[in-house]
RNA sequence: UCCCCGGUAGCUCAAUGGUAGAGCAUUCGGCUGUUAACCGAAGGGUUGCAGGUUCGAGUCCUGCCCGGGGAGCCA
């Protein structure tokens, strides 16, 4: 796309010129001989103004007789206006309709207040409404910063199959389907083990894909697919990997306050709890946290994991992001590697962002004895065949290594200030929900 | 899977067991600076489905279907 072209969101820098907006009515008002069409073009809102006296018969009545989400080529100078949202205004010249939505089959979404049911099952279309596609530039911002950390910082893009022959975790359930003649296959739940392969060939590594989890969840935390960055650090340290995940979720928050400002405000997200967001996170061990939640109230028996109110407790205690770590060993997946000092615990972490937003990262170092690790998948009647290829990570030239997972949705989530996951994403997958 | 809530006009919602209504959207009319504009008018209904109670059911009862919120599990 040329420099030159028009943009919304770069209005400012087109004042004074002639123009030609492409995009689509969002809203029109009119007052007798002064009509006011709002258009949108996917990067911003737009007002402009069109009086009778100054345009010919045939642009005044092909304006007055737009239906929301016309399709339009829309010509006319630029020119900075208090008065309209965004502070400058298209004066229209001329008005081309490409397609003009017919007013006995308007569009759905009207401008006013819907429910979530008729909502998700228009997406194809609320995406167009100014919140969710704000939402969605956020969440790209997200997605640009997280590359731009790890490939600034010397991480290798090692993206791990869709399609596993196994269960990577064992418990959780998974998306069946028939693989040919090798019988059954699963959609991954977790890139990690594989990432744990690669880093071993590559150093540091990430993967960054959809994962599936067919857990009949209904809250607004889950998604059946949804998407998360894994990185994969060879020689790193449970303390290494609690530093990589508060920069990384500094450069986020960062970027996105740099970069979608406008986005933000269109969401009315108090940016100033964002800009708190700076290193260091406390961190305190699973130990200090049940402490903690047993003050609160709660009577988390010691050796549990922390359920959904337990996390929510901890992530409204603190203004920043907290990093629990050292949970008891029984409470977590296999392949963590237990603390020397104290071996019923793993050097594991979770990250629960602030306001209530919860868990936004889980990692751990994994473990590095081979012998342990059979023991292990034992201890989880998890088929020791399937794990072969796993076994012999520790087998040649096994070393301390570890990652966490970041869910790209819950972080979007919680950096816009949007309660539901299910916005974050174009297209949600959930439990009662396909379409479209 | 369990617990809770809901389903009435295209949409958001009203309606003591007694003639199904409003706002938005659509159409028509009015208004030269509107901010989900406003003012006036019109069209628009198998009250999720199937039974039952009743003189009479949107409303009460039973079953089913479809959603939503939460729990467990996790990112």
């Amino acid at each position: 796309m040329a420099m030159s072209e028009f943009q919304i969101a770069r209005a400012g820098d087109f004042e004074g010129r002639e123009i030609t907006l492409r995009g689509w009515l969002y809203n029109l008002r009119e007052s007798g001989k002064i009509r006011f069409p709002i258009f949108r073009d996917g990067s911003g809102l737009m007002q402009a103004v069109v009086s009778k006296a100054e345009v010919s018969e045939a642009v005044w009545q092909r304006v007055g007789e737009l239906t929301q989400e016309s399709s339009v080529l829309a010509r006319g100078t630029i020119h900075r206006e208090p008065r309209a949202p965004g502070g400058f205004e298209l004066v229209l010249r001329d008005l081309e309709v490409l397609q003009r939505v017919p007013e006995d089959d308007p569009y759905p979404i009207a401008p006013k207040e819907h429910g979530v049911d008729f909502l998700l099952s228009h997406r194809h279309l609320w995406i167009r409404s100014a919140r969710q596609s704000a939402l969605l530039r956020i969440r790209h911002e997200v997605v640009r910063a997280i590359r731009e950390f790890f490939d600034s910082r010397g991480f290798f893009l090692t993206d791990a199959p869709i399609l596993t022959p196994a269960a990577c975790e064992g418990t959780t359930t998974l998306f069946g389907l028939d693989y040919f003649d090798l019988g059954q296959a699963y959609l991954t739940q977790s890139g990690q083990l594989y990432v744990e392969a690669t880093a071993a060939a590559l150093g540091k590594v990430y993967c960054f894909g959809p994962t599936f989890r067919a857990e009949k969840s209904k809250t607004r935390r889950h998604l059946t697919e949804f998407w998360m960055v894994e990185p994969e650090v060879a020689f790193a340290t449970l303390d290494d990997l609690m530093k990589l995940g508060e920069d990384l979720v500094c450069h986020i928050i960062e970027r996105v306050l740099q970069r979608r400002r406008p986005e933000l405000e269109a969401l009315e997200r108090d940016t100033k709890r964002l800009e708190r967001i700076k290193p260091p996170f406390p961190r305190i061990s699973y130990d200090e946290a049940l402490k903690l939640l047993h003050e609160k109230g709660s009577q988390l028996p010691w050796g549990e994991d922390l359920g959904g109110a337990d996390e929510t407790l901890l992530s409204e205690h603190f203004e920043k992001p907290v990093i629990i770590h050292r949970y008891p060993t029984k409470a977590k997946a296999f392949y963590m590697e237990p603390d020397p000092a104290r071996p019923e615990l793993a050097l594991c972490m979770d990250m629960l962002a602030p306001e209530g937003f919860g868990e936004i990262i889980g990692g751990s170092q994994r473990l590095s004895s081979y012998e342990l690790l059979r023991q292990r998948l034992r201890e989880h009647n998890l088929p020791e065949e399937a794990f072969g290829w796993y076994l012999d990570l520790r087998r040649y030239g096994s070393v301390p290594h570890g990652g966490f997972g970041l869910g790209i949705e819950r972080t979007t989530a919680w950096i816009a200030g949007i309660p539901h996951i299910r916005e974050t994403i174009p297209f949600p997958r959930l439990l009662y929900r396909i379409y479209p």
